[in-house]
RNA sequence: GCGGAUGUGGCGGAACUGGCAGACGCACUAGACUUAGGAUCUAGCGCUUCACGGCGUGGGGGUUCAAAUCCCUUCAUCCGCACCA
């Protein structure tokens, strides 16, 4: 036979799938469907990376088994293709960004193909095509209609390189996510989304879904619940009363002095009885200019300054306690003002050293003169709680303070409303019209898509605005509502705004009356299995949860997990362990090993690479390792003599074990086992002269999910006119996957020194007979004193 | 600091509810075929020992007839969050 030619075969039958429409998939209440899904990509300038092909291929494995077992498998594709880099291209090059990601979607749509993945093409879809981002509108439309958009001013994340603020789950480690520069805070007007609503929720019905561990766990920390108490402090003096936010309400006799956030509102409020304003607006200034990375250098050296003037007093204590402002509160977090209890909290007691404040101990246990002691213990020195532990001291308090008016019980949470305004041009316009008297007035839905305009300059401004903020044509309107002079929101939506819901979009891609029908919602959703990266856990997973709750709870969606299983894959390195980039040069390019080795080369090699969750290094050698696989199947084919018929005895075990563990091991992302157990089959046929036909197609059939191409070309050369494609995906028997007669180890003291063979589901006493019978017996076991038999599996004797 | 993982040959990695550690691949070694081999095929390949044997899953201890797997302890690395009250 003549060498693969996997460049013509591989063309070949992509052209057969395009024009048969192989993969299309369609409503038919008759069959099970199976929504299968990975993250669209960006379309990106540097191509598909060669990290896309590793869950793309992985779960296009699952979705070609999951066809030849008889689902009706949805499994689509599209772009996420709003976003900055197109817009930073077009900023540096002067090309509209539709021009750029057109191009960009081209190119990478070509290199799909080329990996032959089962997709639906016919459901493509993509984030900046107005067609799709009248409904991104619309679900905006329907948010602020039940008010969870809102626009309000306040000191917010910004990126000075990218222009842009930033939502919370954009930043990480102070700096922006996309660029990494540091970034500020900045008092900006800003349309919210209020994921907050959705905080308890989010976390609870993580319970009816199957997400892997570190999603779900990642996900509860990042809302951050935690129980306690919102207490009162009056602030002595005046009507107003400092509120805190505590997990610790027991400790409230240990509250020695209070901390506010240097900028919450009541130091400003009281400016006039503040003996030392001075002080306290340089302090306030300082701390607003100091960076996160500043702040978090400075954890263990607490700074502050007292408000001189002003007191409060502590309801349980009823004493009277000074009041600070320092950087170690955040106005962002719970009040913005905390009690403070140096006694049972390591920064209190930090703070409190520096300014030589008292320090009360409240709970018995720890030593005062080393560190504050937040374990449990006996309650003391607190009046009417004395002598309870810690958690029924704190249920009693919570109850007393609701008795008494003095606080209530308080569920906090860190997850923080979604800033969802982007100063920039290259994202889906905000549907509203700003009026100086109606304030913002919604457009009407039939006035969507409200389409980006052409602009002259892609630049965005200093002062935050949007480059839209200068097309005055369009952004000068009418109000809808009183008539007078508004302006056009000039802001748009961020980046993760159109990956919300666009799953929900493949189910009725086309449709213009309705963000899809409702047979298709009803007969599609959830998605069964969605795979994606890590990276996305606190940003797209969690912000398409909260909008598909939303639509659940306006009747667009029958269930409220839009999700229903998610796994995650792990990176791909480059083959010095480091993480692929240019800079580097170890960058892989998937057009260049599927030039070189072909589609399915690359598509096996990255199944075989190691396991799926886990960051793998690329290895060269281990693709051509891999290649070398394939061509021994290729060339087996040579092998195939007519004249035999069905699994002969000495091949049939390993045949059914192969089935089996290859249709387990696919269904687990495990493909570098099930590759490794088709590899041993195929050694195994090179150690025999023929191999009969059904020997041969088996092994056609289970190699198929992973290499399409080649497998339906040699099944064809086999003379078959079905593709494997349309087949049922092989059974094995169970009763065949084990030998007749097997080896079983015999191990005397632990250690393994001789084995016998015995008929499986042989008895104790058969097994024993045996065992006395073999020649090594008498030399390993002088005295036998225990004969342990774990049936089909080893016997272990005590000597 | 909190949370989540991970640690097995020269390398990537196998090992189902405790049951033959190192499947499979890479690299390496030898042989065959070849004008040639960075092709292909066959065989070998944890460490140690001439050998019988001994030692081996980050380290130390334990449970068990039996531990990579369970328990205690310790070390190292990675990821996420972080003055979260």
């Amino acid at each position: 036979m003549e060498k693969y030619n996997f460049g013509q075969i591989e063309k070949k039958w992509q052209g057969i799938w395009e024009a048969e429409k192989t993969f299309k998939t369609e409503i038919d209440p008759a069959k099970e469907k199976d929504y299968i899904l990975i993250e669209f990509p960006y379309p990106s300038g540097e191509g598909l990376h060669i990290g896309h092909p590793r869950s793309y291929t992985a779960l296009d494995v699952v979705a070609r088994k999951h066809r030849m077992e008889g689902k009706n498998v949805l499994y689509p594709i599209g772009f996420d293709s709003f976003g900055l880099p197109a817009e930073n291209y077009a900023i540096k090059h002067k090309i509209h960004p539709k021009i750029v990601t057109e191009k960009n979607m081209a190119n990478m749509t070509r290199q799909l193909k080329s990996l032959g993945y089962s997709f639906d093409w016919d459901r493509f879809v993509y984030t900046s095509d107005p067609n799709y981002y009248k409904w991104t509108q619309w679900i905006f439309l329907k948010l602020f209609e039940h008010g969870l958009a809102y626009k309000t001013t306040m000191d917010i994340n910004f990126c000075p390189s990218c222009q842009v603020g930033l939502a919370n789950e954009e930043v990480v480690g102070g700096e922006c996510e996309r660029c990494g520069a540091p970034v500020v805070r900045r008092g900006m007007e800003q349309w919210m989304l209020a994921i907050t609503k959705y905080a308890q929720r989010l976390i609870d019905d993580l319970a009816e879904v199957n997400f892997i561990d570190r999603v779900e766990t990642q996900q509860k920390n990042w809302i951050g619940r935690s129980e306690g108490a919102l207490i009162y402090f009056p602030i002595e003096g005046t009507d107003d009363k400092l509120e805190v936010f505590t997990t610790r309400p027991d400790t409230i006799f240990g509250a020695t002095y209070m901390v506010v956030a240097p900028e919450h509102p009541l130091v400003s409020k009281h400016r006039e009885r503040l003996s030392n304003w001075q002080a306290i607006e340089q302090y306030r200034h300082d701390a607003k200019h100091k960076s996160d990375f500043e702040r978090t250098q400075l954890i263990k050296d607490k700074t502050g300054v007292r408000l001189d003037g002003l007191m409060a007093y502590n309801p349980a204590s009823q004493q009277t306690i000074p009041i600070f402002i320092s950087d170690y509160v955040m106005m962002e977090y719970g009040t913005g003002a905390i009690m403070a209890v140096p006694g049972h909290d390591q920064r209190d007691y930090d703070f409190a050293k520096e300014f030589g404040l008292d320090i009360v101990e409240v709970v018995a246990g720890g030593d005062l003169s080393q560190a504050a002691y937040t374990g449990d213990g006996e309650i003391i020195n607190s009046g009417f709680i004395n002598g309870l532990s810690v958690p029924k001291a704190i249920a009693a308090m919570i109850d007393f303070l609701e008795e008494k008016s003095l606080g209530e019980r308080k569920i906090q949470y860190k997850l923080r409303d979604w800033v969802f305004s982007r100063q920039r041009y290259w994202g889906e316009p905000i549907p509203i019209i700003n009026c100086p008297s109606c304030g913002p007035v919604p457009l009407s839905e039939d006035e969507l898509p409200l389409v980006l305009p052409e602009v002259e300059s892609y630049l965005p401004a200093d002062d935050g605005s949007s480059p839209l903020a200068n097309m005055t044509d369009w952004v000068n309107v009418d109000c809808p509502r009183c008539g007078g002079p508004a302006k056009r929101e000039t802001d748009t939506m961020p980046q993760w705004a159109g990956s919300c819901w666009y799953f929900l979009r493949y189910t009725d891609p086309h449709n213009d009356e309705a963000i899809a029908s409702k047979a298709a919602i009803d007969y599609f959703l959830p998605v069964d299995w969605y795979n994606g990266g890590m990276e996305h856990t606190t940003l797209h997973l969690l912000y398409s949860r909260f909008w598909y709750k939303f639509l659940y709870d306006i009747g667009v969606v029958p269930q409220a997990e839009p999700y229903a299983r998610r796994t995650s894959h792990g990176f791909i390195l480059g083959e010095n362990g480091e993480k692929m980039s240019k800079s580097r040069g170890n960058v892989i390019n998937p057009d260049e090993v599927i030039q070189n080795f072909g589609a399915d080369a690359l598509r096996a090699y990255e199944m075989f690479i190691g396991d799926f969750e886990k960051a793998v290094s690329w290895s060269n050698d281990g693709l051509a390792g891999t290649k070398r696989f394939l061509d021994r199947v290729w060339f087996a084919f040579d092998k195939v003599d007519q004249t035999l018929a069905g699994f002969r005895p000495e091949l049939e075990v390993l045949i059914h074990q192969t089935i089996e563990k290859v249709s387990h091991d696919y269904e687990h992302l495990k493909g570098n086992t099930a590759i490794a157990q088709m590899m041993s089959l195929v050694n195994e046929y090179y150690k025999q002269d023929k191999l009969s036909p059904e020997e041969y197609e088996i092994l056609l059939i289970l190699l198929n999910p992973v290499a399409p191409h080649m497998t339906e070309e040699l099944y064809q050369r086999l003379g078959h006119q079905q593709p494997i494609s349309s087949l049922s995906w092989p059974q094995f028997d169970p009763a065949k996957t084990r030998e007749d007669v097997i080896e079983i180890p015999v191990q005397v003291n632990g250690k393994v020194r001789f084995k016998i063979s015995a008929p499986l589901g042989s008895s104790r006493d058969e097994v024993e007979a045996l065992v006395k019978a073999h020649d090594s017996y008498d030399h390993y076991v002088p005295a036998l004193k225990k004969f342990i038999y774990v049936p089909d599996k080893l016997i272990s004797l005590v000597v």
